[in-house]
DNA sequence: TCAGGTTGCCTAATAGTGTTAGGCAACCTA
DNA sequence: TAGGTTGCCTAACACTATTAGGCAACCTGA
């Protein structure tokens, strides 16, 4: 019997496909063999069961998606920055539901090597919603505040989204998505608030 | 042998404590119901299966939480009613964090009795969110757009937080938070932007 | 108080999943 | 082409999801 080439890659690879294809929390050692045409235990040569297959498909998919919004900021500042990295992380999610859904994946307590792979990718992502925001004038004392702001608007409504929260109503989630990143943009590029606004983060 | 007592309400109120004990993603008809203190296969009288009993988690959380965040609504308006708001939420998803992740799940395709309950429930907490934003200024064509908007940033941080992004970094999580919602409050609270681009938004 | 019906929870049974242990043969190396 | 390595296999066990059908605990009416 030929031997059917697997390695941890084309495992996480395929485990990938077939969370975009059936749901993230679809993907099981047993249908992931099916799919690869190997029985189940043959999977345990490459990830350790069914916890550790997830956390290399999420890794996977924070490198793919760090990649491709990488070169959505090509070249990009401000505003057009802004709307680069939040239709790339939209098209991203739409075009990979269940990859999308690995990333948002906790990183597991257990420090293996995938979750390892999970916080570096998670590093490089911080590092990406940095340089979007450097094209804005934040106080550095601000800077992670504002980081986290970004993630938490953009992530927020593609999960929303996603999950069919705005397909049920009116008007399109198109526009509303629109509306969404412009008035970020337009908020972040309005003047920081008066003194005393300031004294009371602070204080 | 004296009989356990079940009812629907009673397997779905001891499904959302396990799902806050043990994680969302661990609830199972037969975790539930060792703890129930009853066979596996007797929970079917209640619920058609695994599927249905997290949708009816699902439904008890958002009842639940719209509860909270009606009560904490009450008698405020403008940046009161936001904060408020806000930390209902993050409140409710720290404390019951098996129960926040049962309101995130996509209400199923399948318009079973449970899913009818989550829509319900949905609409409850959409009129909510626009309770909170009459107290702005917001254009009435704009009104959807910014419920939305609300929806993401508060469910985006609070699943971000829940899931430990903000764990791992400086500063606090505690701080950030309220730099979000304060930012939000000032954004909203500033004078609509002119008129080049509301034109823009329109075209 | 007890006979009869209802029904809540049970046992039994089947199919499938997660995981470990150990074997055989396909492949690489000399 | 012989020998070692290792990729994928079968066998096995425990557990979960689900269906079918049974017994007895409870309610009702006389």
């Amino acid at each position: 019997m030929p031997r059917a080439g697997l390695s941890l890659d084309r495992v996480a690879s395929a485990g990938a496909d077939l969370a975009d294809e059936a749901g993230f929390g679809a993907v099981t050692v047993s249908v992931l063999a099916r799919r690869l045409g190997v029985r189940t235990p043959s999977l345990y040569t490459y990830v350790e069961g069914n916890a550790d297959l997830r956390v290399r498909i999420a890794a996977l998919a924070l490198e793919e998606s760090a990649d491709l919004v990488t070169a959505a900021l090509s070249g990009r500042r401000g505003s057009a920055a802004l709307a680069a990295y939040a239709d790339a992380w939209r098209d991203f999610a739409r075009r990979h539901p269940g990859r999308y859904d690995a990333t948002r994946q906790p990183v597991p307590e257990t420090g293996g090597a995938g979750s390892t792979s999970m916080i570096a990718a998670g590093r490089r992502h911080a590092d990406l919603a940095r340089d979007v925001l450097s094209g804005y004038r934040i106080a550095p004392t601000e800077q992670t505040h504002a980081i986290r702001l970004l993630g938490s608007l953009v992530h927020g409504y593609v999960s929303l989204e996603l999950a069919g929260s705005f397909a049920h109503s009116e008007p399109s989630s198109e526009s509303s998505w629109h509306y969404t990143i412009a008035q970020l943009d337009r908020w972040l590029a309005s003047p920081p608030p008066p003194e005393e606004g300031r004294r009371a983060t602070a204080g």
